[in-house]
DNA sequence: TTATTTTTGTGATAAACATCACACTAAATC
DNA sequence: GATTTAGTGTGATGTTTATCACAAAAATAA
C-alpha cells in the first residue's frame, strides 16, 4: 500500500478510486540536506507530506537566534500553517535537516480536493483538531516543566530524534541554550 | 442579530432558517464568579461560547501551581478540546472569573449539526485552523520573548484583559512569578 | 587524504527569574 | 460596617539558565 494512503487510513478509509483521485492532486519533490522548502517571506501555497527524511521549521530572532517550532520526519505534513492559511508572508523558513523526499499539495488543490471529496475534509480536520492538542500540550510543557523536564519528555516521546538532529536543534526546539541542553544529559 | 450568529458570520454567512437551526443546537447556561464548568478528570462533552463574562481554563501542577492555558471572554469559545475531541478525562479545569452566560453545545449535537449542514462543519474548520495559529504564535512568544517582552504583547493584545483579570492570572498566564510580573510593569 | 566547518562539552561569570517574607490595600462576605 | 479573604508591591536571597570563551571530536567538503 502506498505510505500515503496508510498514513491517510489511520484516520478515514478509503477506496482504490478514491486514493487515486487523493494522490493526484500531491506532486512528488526530492530535497537534499540543506535546502529549503519555505523562505521567511514567502507566501506558502504548498503542503508538504514527508515521505522521506528530516526536517524543521523555524523562526530566526533579531539577535540571529534560531527556535524551531517543530521537526518533521517520515509521514508527517509540514508547512508554515500561518501563510498557508491566511495567504500572508511567512515568518518562518523550512529547511531539510537530511535529503528528503516529500509530496506536496497545493492550497487551490487542496480546497478543490475537499470540495471533491468529503473524507479528506474530514481528515484534515481531524488532522488540524490534533494539530491544536499537540501545540496545546507543548504550551503547557513550557509552562509548568524546566528545561530538564522538557528534556526529558522530549527524549521520551521522540527516542529517534535525538539520533538523528544535532543536539543545538534540539536545544532550539526545547527553548533553552545548546550549553545548558549539554549539562542537562548528564 | 443574534450575538452567535455576528460572530459566526463573521466567517461564514446563515439565513436566517440556517442560524434557527443552528441556535437550537445550543443550550444557555449562566454561572456564577469562581464556579466551574470543567474539572480536572471530567470526561468534556460540551464546547461552550461565551456570551458574557470571563473564564480561565488552567492546569494545577504536582506543586499546586496554577497554569493559564486560555482566557475566555464575550465571543470566545472555550472547553477542554483534548477532552472533548479524544474522550479522554480532562487534565484541565474551566472556571469563571466573573458572572458568565454561555451558550453550549454537546459534542453529539455539534456532530448532527455539521453532518446536517455543512456551512457549520466549515465554520468550526476554520476556527481550528486560527486557532492553531494562534496557539503556535504564542509557542513562538514563549521561545523567543522574555517575560517583559511576553507582557508587553499581551498588553499591547488584549488591554481589556488587564482591567478584568488579577495580575497573578496574566502571571500564570505569561509563565512568570507575579512578584516577577509586578516588577515588570514598572 | 587534508582542510574546513560543524558539533559538542565544560569552566567562569552574569543575567533573569523564582522564592520567601512581610506590609499594605482592595474587595468580598457575614 | 466589621471581618475575613484575595490581591499587590517590594526587599533579600537563592536557583536556574544564558552568555562568553576555549578545546576537542566528528562530520563534511576540497
Amino acid at each position: 500500500m502506498h505510505p500515503l494512503r496508510r498514513h491517510i487510513e489511520e484516520l478515514i478509509i478509503l477506496t482504490d478510486e478514491e486514493f487515486d483521485v487523493v494522490l493526484s492532486y500531491f506532486e512528488p519533490i526530492q530535497k537534499r540536506k540543506h535546502q529549503y522548502i519555505v523562505q521567511e517571506g514567502d507566501l506558502v501555497d504548498k503542503e508538504y507530506w514527508i515521505l522521506d527524511g528530516c526536517l524543521k521549521s523555524y523562526f530566526v530572532d533579531e539577535e540571529g537566534k534560531e527556535h524551531i517550532l517543530q521537526f518533521g520526519m517520515e509521514n508527517w505534513w509540514i508547512t508554515d500553517y500561518e501563510s498557508f492559511i491566511k495567504h500572508t508572508p511567512s515568518k518562518i523558513s523550512i529547511d531539510c535537516i537530511e535529503d528528503s523526499e516529500l509530496l506536496y499539495i497545493t492550497f487551490e488543490n487542496r480546497e478543490k480536493l475537499t470540495a471533491q471529496m468529503h473524507k479528506m475534509e474530514r481528515f484534515w480536520a481531524k488532522k488540524s483538531k490534533f494539530g491544536r492538542i499537540a501545540l496545546q500540550n507543548r504550551i503547557l510543557s513550557l509552562l509548568k516543566n524546566s528545561a530538564k523536564e522538557r528534556y526529558d519528555v522530549l527524549l521520551e516521546q521522540y527516542p529517534q530524534l535525538f539520533q538523528r538532529v544535532p543536539k543545538k536543534l534540539i536545544a532550539a526546539y526545547l527553548g533553552v541554550s545548546r550549553e545548558t541542553l549539554s549539562r542537562l544529559q548528564s
